[in-house]
DNA sequence: TGTTAAGTACACCGCCCTGTGTGCTTACCG
DNA sequence: CGGTAAGCACACAGGGCGGTGTACTTAACA
């Protein structure tokens, strides 16, 4: 067992825990919860020592920040930069997420820990303003007369196909996307 | 301590555990989540052995499902048997909830417990879908052109108000209001 | 070659959780 | 009065949890 499997740089395959330890955390919080999913299980996952992850993290709650932080769903990272739809289209491109991808770990994680306080509560928060931010921008470049109300309008539909979603187990962002479309059409037309 | 306090019917305050159990439940899961709400802490609260909480409910899993089923919140119980308020008031009506109602506890346990097959997230799913028939009957009196889709965007905006407003601590319910007047508004413009 | 950083293996601690077992007390009701 | 249903007090089991201590191994680098 001296002989461990080696990575593309020639390392030992136990180099980059830090790394594992976030995948793991990616998919084990997503497809059990961050409460239902103990440390123990984790590290076994990330095939991690117990010992290397209270190293990297502090404990399970910066762990959960981080694993906040970690995550960029499409909806900040590539939407709003393509320059080859029209800011209309931008918008509603927002809604138009893959079935696959998990649901709002932001959510998730201010319901799970119920503390306001806690940084991967705080995180959430400031993502949320960040999202709705953003969607003002676009709603601004597409002309709306109030852009950060549209925005606000869209951002609370995005966390309303997120949640029902949730709920339901059926896909809530066609209806959102229904919706989205009839406010920005109605803010636009205002200015017009 | 053998003279206990006693109610109005002149039983002693032993009486009536199951009530002051899910009073309880009410209380500590809306303040602190189901999760981190421990049995003997909840009995504490309630007054109430924890041998006579567990013969009222077989477990946790039970009592859970049934603090979902005793919360009724104004959105159901009364808003849509008003007849003073137009079809359109009786919609919006739905959106006007006090800042001090606790958010949504339906959300809360489907995210919380994490388990689709748990009898209170089955009983979560049936509540939102009885929110959306009921939302949807009410536009299909005001004249609606599609009452059930409208139906399902409205109720898509409540969730999301309770999920922003989880998330963000700040009363999102307004926002929602403001762009459901817009959807009925449009909604009923259209048969017109 | 020797040092150091990174990781491993694994036992272990204390805490809290759900859930039970046992024996006792009280109130109602025929 | 006596029986019975409801509740109480309290200890305790069994397990999972977050987190730590200790001693060891490996790889990179100077």
């Amino acid at each position: 067992m001296t002989e461990l499997e080696k990575g593309p740089t020639g390392r030992r395959r136990g180099r980059g825990a830090r790394e594992r330890i976030l995948g793991a955390s990616r998919q084990l919080f997503r497809e059990q919860g961050i409460n239902r999913t103990g440390m123990d299980q984790l590290c076994a996952e990330a095939q991690v020592s117990k010992r290397t992850a209270y190293q990297h993290f502090t404990g399970k709650d910066e762990l959960v920040a981080e694993y906040l932080r970690q995550f960029d769903p499409a909806v900040m990272s590539g939407v709003f930069d393509r320059t080859d739809l029209t800011p209309r289209e931008r918008l509603l491109a927002a809604f138009d997420i893959p079935p696959t991808t998990p649901l709002c770990p932001y959510i998730g994680a201010a319901v799970e820990l119920h503390d306001p306080e806690h940084p991967a509560s705080q995180y959430a928060r400031d993502y949320k303003k960040a999202v709705a931010a953003r969607l003002a921008g676009a709603a601004r470049e597409a002309g709306a007369a109030d852009p950060e109300q549209l925005g606000e309008q869209l951002a609370l539909l995005l966390d309303g196909a997120a949640a029902r979603t949730r709920v339901l187990d059926a896909d809530a962002f066609p209806t959102a996307a229904a919706v989205a479309a009839v406010l920005i059409d109605s803010a636009i037309r205002a200015t017009a």
